[in-house]
DNA sequence: ATAACTAACGTTAGCGCTAACTTGTCCGAA
DNA sequence: TTCGGACAAGTTAGCGCTAACGTTAGTTAT
């Protein structure tokens, strides 16, 4: 690996000075055009690139950001990370991905990290820390985008941004009223997450308003992939065998849900309806097709970056979002 | 948010120089144990943490690392990706996720800006671009990991990790073979893709050693998804009826091999068989099981890494490294 | 012709840290 | 007593870049 030529390297090749270059590099003014020509031709020709470690530090911008996740594998946060990537690689910024793994010590460890590293912003999903401690760490950072969790005092360098998930599982509730269910279970997902309970609130209020009764028998929590949506459904439907429909937290647990009934013998959706969260690209690869409260992930992420540059450029910005998600009927309900 | 607090901050503070504040932060010889544990306390008091940024500008190490990868969407490099994260994690790094979106222009992109950024080393999978540009890209980095691509003569800061697939695909005709298939199919993926094209060498010289012949008319191309392979599968079965099994390129396209052949009420395992690779969690998922070819993606990711700090710190490590997958059989076969 | 500008460059200092040298102090050996 | 060595510090320089001035020459207004 050979040195890295440096400024001064152009700078002595040019018979210039270190500003001239760096003014013609960065195409700020007080070069002549064709000076500044001849500078851009010796810097490719020689395979200059800056160096964005000293010119994080003359300057403190980084051009990265960091993004922290619970777990990249899942599908939900693999789309979101994406549309992030995306829009960061189109305004030249990189990204730091950081997986939590649902460790709050993991967490704290990744925005310690990230802090140390100066990143200019930070979109930080599905924070699971306190709030005392949220609003120390949202200080640290000159732009934060808070995905999955609410702030009650909007702090100028932070936008939150969440699904309408209560209005989202309302739709949910009544698409399957509608269909002339009655005995509507939930399968929630972790109790810590907010959108769990937001869409538990969400559930819950339909019921209510259609003159139903709330039964915590057709409640049950479990962790938001296939395997416990499978176990859960099974408790479920030992416990409620008279279960006509069921809204899963998510996808994931929807599939499960999917599974254990077909396990018990009792089809979909002609004994029991079923209904996810998020439509991630499994939703439409599984048999029967998965009726799904659609939410664009990918275009988040994307929102999310680009909410996180405004911030960052001091460009206006509102600093909640509500993404409206859309029920998908497919097969399942 | 406040202004950070500097070495010099903490020197000031504690009353001694510079260098004995950072030589007590760093674990280095030179100071007494009593003043170290004071001015840890210090540091611990103000919230001091070292910036990496004027750490990497004098020490030319960033503590952290590129990964580029086609999509962090597809399953196979999520898990790959957590793999890599976990282990960076581990040992203090972090990691710079870039997709290149199967664009060579975004992946010469991604490569600038990470030769930009300094990181310490790169975890670069399925690298497309030629092969003089592949070599002078190693070149600029002083620690590289390639997955999924071979190299002739090896660079002693280059190893290479690859799934085998040649023995792969030949395990899954053997098993096809075994279970009395004589029309065994192979959807492929796309041509410029070297592990499309060890699978399909497998796959033949596995036909021609059971003395059967290559037969054209059962390979086709297809894109690396489950659509793609579908549509793939209505080609092939509308083609040649007789096929009486499948192997896919990865199971992303044998998920859509089996849709197509439920679409046109073909009986999977009864009437084709099908054999997927990686084994991505969907595989089991799906009704039937796939049966595939196992692939721990998560521990390669954890070895990649493993490898690249080894060789960042000149560890012996060898130049190559090969993954032998394992036939996990499953229902579609 | 002279002051008053301005465009096009150069010089200096410093971002926060570390490597490498220098200084000072204490202690034991000759 | 003197000297050398070991240890615990401090001092200096510099990583590669940019912000903020300085300088020079050419141009315009009066």
């Amino acid at each position: 690996m050979k040195r890295r030529s440096t400024l001064a390297d152009i700078a002595a090749a040019a018979g210039v000075s270190l500003m001239t270059v760096s003014r013609a590099i960065n195409s700020k003014p007080g070069v002549s055009d064709e000076l500044r020509q001849s500078i851009l031709a010796l810097v490719e020709e020689m395979g200059y690139r800056p160096n964005q470690i000293a010119r994080g530090l003359a300057t403190h911008q980084t051009n990265s950001v960091g993004l922290i996740v619970p777990d990249n594998t899942n599908p939900f946060f693999a789309q979101i990370a994406r549309g992030v990537e995306d829009g960061a690689y189109a305004r030249e910024y990189s990204v730091f991905l950081v997986n939590t793994v649902e460790n709050p010590t993991r967490e704290l460890d990744a925005l310690g990290s990230l802090w140390e590293k100066e990143v200019d912003g930070l979109i930080w999903c599905s924070a699971r820390v306190a709030l005392e401690e949220l609003e120390f760490q949202l200080r640290r950072f000159p732009a934060v985008v808070l995905l999955n969790r609410e702030l009650e005092n909007p702090l100028s360098h932070v936008m939150t941004l969440n699904v309408h998930d209560v209005r989202g599982a309302r739709m949910a509730v009544s698409h399957l009223l509608g269909q002339g269910c009655r005995h509507i279970a939930y399968l929630n997902g972790p109790l810590h997450s907010l959108s769990a309970q937001r869409r538990l609130q969400g559930y819950q209020s339909a019921l209510t308003e259609a003159g139903l009764s709330v039964d915590p028998l057709l409640e049950q929590c479990c962790l938001p992939d296939t395997a416990s949506g499978y176990d859960a459904t099974l408790v479920l439907l030992n416990r409620r065998p008279d279960v006509d429909a069921i809204l899963a937290f998510n996808d994931l647990v929807a599939v499960g849900a999917m599974q254990a009934c077909q396990a018990l013998g009792r089809s979909v959706p002609e004994t029991v309806r079923i209904i996810g969260f998020d439509d991630i690209p499994l939703a439409t690869i599984i048999e029967p097709q998965l009726t799904t409260l659609h939410v664009d992930l990918q275009h988040i992420g994307e929102l999310a970056m680009q909410a996180l540059l405004d911030i960052m450029e001091g460009v206006a910005c509102p600093s909640a979002m509500l993404i409206e998600p859309e029920l998908f009927v497919r097969d399942s309900a």
